[in-house]
DNA sequence: CGGATTTGACCCGCGC
DNA sequence: GCGCGGGTCAAATCCG
């Protein structure tokens, strides 16, 4: 959940829209997105909230089968996508919706910030009534990771959104929620190309941002 | 001309 | 079986 006025967040991924449908008991449309990397298959869903036109509700579903490269610029959304998935699960308690299973996640390529935090999306993100388990920052694949995973919402969108642009995360209830991730992917272990990783690139960099 | 978007059709699961 | 709601397909269209 973004509070945010314009629809597509960008998230540090390419998106295909495939689809768009009216919701019940919503004036506002909800659409479809695929990732452009024609190798995976997460999808994402759009949609305003129909009680608070000013937030907008981004769903995933499906895991990257590849890294992205960021620039960070769009660190900041992949961070926000990160705190959205954050927010949606505290919302539904133990729904897996977004199934996040990442025991056969491609290693890091760069231990850069802005890889960081789109591999955050890859964190195995739960909720539980253990206030105890709060945001502990459970075996992050990089040090980087750290100051993100043990901020609460609050920081975490101070330190995303410096300039307080029009994009506002909303505030959750953190205490009920436990961030951590799975089976850490070693930052060394690279086997990729520069030809792989230049197409990689090319597939995952918004057009929006190519001429920036 | 090629890739992305639009949009009605189509599909499928579910409740009646 | 039928209608409904949600999700996807794909032909037409748009746009750089």
């Amino acid at each position: 959940m973004t509070k945010s006025d314009v629809d597509q967040l960008e998230d540090g991924y390419r998106w295909r829209k495939y689809g768009q449908k009216a919701v019940k008991n919503s004036p506002f449309p909800r659409s479809y997105y695929r990732c452009t990397n024609s190798k995976c298959t997460v999808k994402k869903r759009v949609e305003r909230s129909s009680d608070d036109p000013s937030v907008v509700i981004t769903t995933y579903e499906g895991q990257h089968c590849h890294h992205t490269v960021t620039f960070p610029r769009a660190a900041h959304h992949a961070a926000a996508a990160l705190a959205g998935h954050m927010a949606f699960s505290a919302a539904h308690h133990h729904h897996h919706l977004y199934s996040a299973t990442n025991d056969h996640l491609p290693p890091l390529q760069h231990p850069d910030p802005t890889t960081a935090a789109a591999q955050q999306q890859s964190a195995l993100i739960t909720t539980s009534g253990d206030s105890s388990l709060a945001c502990r920052p459970a075996m992050s694949p990089s040090s980087l990771l750290r100051p993100l995973l043990q901020c609460n919402q609050q920081e975490l969108l101070a330190a995303t959104y410096p300039l307080s642009s029009a994009v506002m995360t909303m505030p959750v209830d953190s205490s009920s929620l436990v961030v951590s991730t799975q089976s850490p992917s070693p930052l060394t272990a690279v086997t990729s190309s520069p030809a792989v990783d230049k197409g990689l690139l090319d597939d995952m960099v918004p057009p929006a941002m190519r001429h920036g």
